[in-house]
DNA sequence: CGGTATCCAAACTGATACTG
DNA sequence: CAGTATCAGTTTGGATACCG
């Protein structure tokens, strides 16, 4: 579960504790898509290895971000997909992505 | 100056390679109250070291995010300031703000 | 397929000392 | 005051091997 009382006083902090790490904001940027088995999740991310993947999605998991449903199947299937709270970071993504292609414009991308 | 050719496909990615540091959006927040001295600036932050902080601003004045004002004085003064780019990120911010908030929220009832 | 375990190199950090 | 230089200690990340 999440310890509220770790959390900073600000809530710009707060937000970063959670999602500061690259991998994560890209994890929910491809999971706003839909739910992604995890070599899915892998390839449409980019270059990332298991491990760091794995941690990031256990992380997420316990910050209540993301849901991990495991089927009992062979071979094996998990999918990720987004909890409430992680769908609510659209707002935030699209800040980052409104702000990415102005940034683009100004340093004269065309 | 900005490479721009080596800014990713993704505006959220291109976002992320500027300001996905923790500090440099800390950075950017306290900034945006006004310009600051060095000092100043790693009081208003917490807990960062003087090293740190100094690899962050050259960073951000190289992708054209902070401005940085060298005074010949004795003892010396150098005041640190957001350029029209960096001000632009108080949407983002204000998107880490809200969402920072929501989440102690719901975090705070369940 | 979707992991975990282990090893090792590289990167980052913190503390300290020194400078214009 | 606002840095730069240096070095030890810690963390992180990639590569590899193996398991349910």
């Amino acid at each position: 579960m999440v310890d509220i009382t770790a959390l900073p006083a600000c809530p710009v902090e707060t937000t970063l504790t959670l999602i500061s790490d690259k991998w994560k904001i890209l994890i929910v940027r491809d999971l706003l898509d839909g739910t992604k088995r995890f070599s899915e999740l892998r390839r449409s991310i980019g270059h990332i290895s298991q491990k760091v993947l794995t941690a990031n999605l256990r992380q997420m998991e316990t910050d209540g971000l993301v849901s991990r449903k495991v089927y009992a199947e062979v071979p094996p299937r998990v999918e990720y997909s987004l909890t409430d709270t992680g769908r609510s970071l659209q707002t935030v993504i699209d800040a980052l992505w409104d702000w990415g292609e102005q940034y683009k414009e100004r340093v004269g991308v065309a």
